[in-house]
DNA sequence: GTGTTGTGTTATCACCGATAACTTAGCGGT
DNA sequence: ACCGCTAAGTTATCGGTGATAACACAACAC
């Protein structure tokens, strides 16, 4: 109205672009709902006016797409250590794969924005080679290399298994995430589940010179099997986080809009 | 404005609601946006008024759940015919997953809001429930069972399984759905690829009684081989199916909104 | 004829994203 | 000390959206 917001100095225009982003991300977070990320509501919660943020941001879907990117930029450096924890193929694939879940299904609506959204067009298609890495795809390519490599896994190309992985492992959470209201029952197993079978698919077959690693499948097929029974069992979920983004709510609320 | 539209006789006001669908299918498949498919737009069309609609649908969203639904009620069908064309199981699963992929990818904006918006809400719950069905999931269950039982696969819960199997070609499908600046090269050899990996993993494993099965991994080990090379060569790609519902124009013109 | 009600309409609200045109504070140059 | 340029915002406004309330009227039952 009046009250006009204290002009930032001369070299200090980019403040309020981390406002807007900070503003932006809290709405998102408390909504639970990319749809109340208007331009309108950021702009009352920054305290400013709503074309101010056209000062920043050449675009309403660029700002929400800067909002979610700086999520999206822990997901590399959290698989990248995820995976350094482990030194076997196995479990080091299985490692990155449940980052990614975890990740995924810890910020829904940064990855529903992110991966599930069109918000294409020439700017973004750049900015998605460059996600590539973000996504700690890398990681996934090197780690099914090496398998390889050592014939743990079968003599498959790379790139196309890996492919493959990020495919099923995007697949079950994009699914839970854009079907809240199934009962999907626990999360976690479904995901894991997912990815064992995935793992197991990449194992080396028996065909091969080396009959040892028959062995090798076998063990790893049972332990998928335990794991399996044991995530049955557990039927609590893990505490924080499924549940930031509260998805029920926002589905009753927001989600009648377009998307 | 003057020109009222002549009203339907008394126990016909059904007739207008198909005439709605009709319009919102054909804007919907004119702009491959289902962004563009406005209640406004779709009455213009018709030669209604726009709160008309909501005499039909209590809501815009419904109203495109019932266009997408028009179309996926074909999904069932055609997954049968496939499935029922291919006799061995691992045919069989490809014939499914293949025909999936391709129904997804010639109705994109359709398996779009019906696969990987939220839209939720009470309503929808029963109704994807329904999906379930109408997805050919009962066909995908029933033939991983069979080849369950036939030893033709791992001992697994076929319900994990197919689950699994889903996730994987709801991954390629929505992944290039959600993308498609990516390059993502030849559309039909990456869910190929993807599917063929799944079922070889799927496989039974040598370690199970019957060693006659062994081969028959080697032989369907070799077909994956064989295909990928094949797809691999082949740069056109398949005439028909994949370009229905053109989605590089979709990017350039409709889909810089939000979404 | 006279209600009742199905089948629509017009008018309107509260939003939304985006742009044009205007303000004003801060800083460099003279 | 002043002047002008421009960065950093503003107000006003446009065209569009989903949705609702209040009204109009033709068709049918009685």
């Amino acid at each position: 109205m009046n009250t006009r917001r204290p002009r930032a100095k001369r070299g200090q225009g980019e403040h309020l672009r981390t406002e807007i982003l900070d503003a932006a991300e809290a709405i998102l977070h408390e909504t639970g709902s990319a749809d109340k990320v208007s331009t309108r509501a950021v702009a009352q919660r920054v305290g400013c006016s709503s074309p101010s943020i056209y000062l920043h941001f050449p675009d309403r879907a660029q700002m929400l797409f800067a909002v979610c990117e700086r999520q999206f930029e822990l997901l590399a450096s959290q698989i990248r250590v995820a995976a350094d924890a482990e030194p076997e193929p196995v479990d080091r694939l299985r490692a990155i794969a449940r980052t990614y879940c975890e990740f995924a299904l810890a910020n829904q609506e940064q990855y529903r924005t992110m991966m599930m959204d069109t918000i294409a067009g020439a700017a973004y298609e750049q900015t998605l080679e460059a996600m590539r890495t973000e996504l700690g795809f890398d990681v996934l390519y090197e780690t099914v290399q090496a398998g390889v490599d050592a014939n743990v896994f079968a003599a498959v190309d790379p790139l196309r298994a890996s492919f493959n992985l990020w495919c099923t492992v995007h697949g079950v959470v994009s699914l839970m995430i854009a079907k809240p209201s199934i009962e999907w029952g626990d999360d976690r197993a479904l995901y894991e589940g997912a990815i064992d079978q995935s793992i197991v698919g990449l194992l080396a077959r028996p065909s091969g010179p080396l009959t040892r690693k028959v062995e090798a499948t076998q063990v790893a097929a049972k332990k998928v099997a335990a794991k399996k029974a044991a995530a049955k069992k557990a039927g609590a979920k893990k505490p924080g986080a499924t549940k930031t983004a509260a998805p029920p709510t926002a589905a009753k609320t927001g989600a009648a809009r377009t998307r």
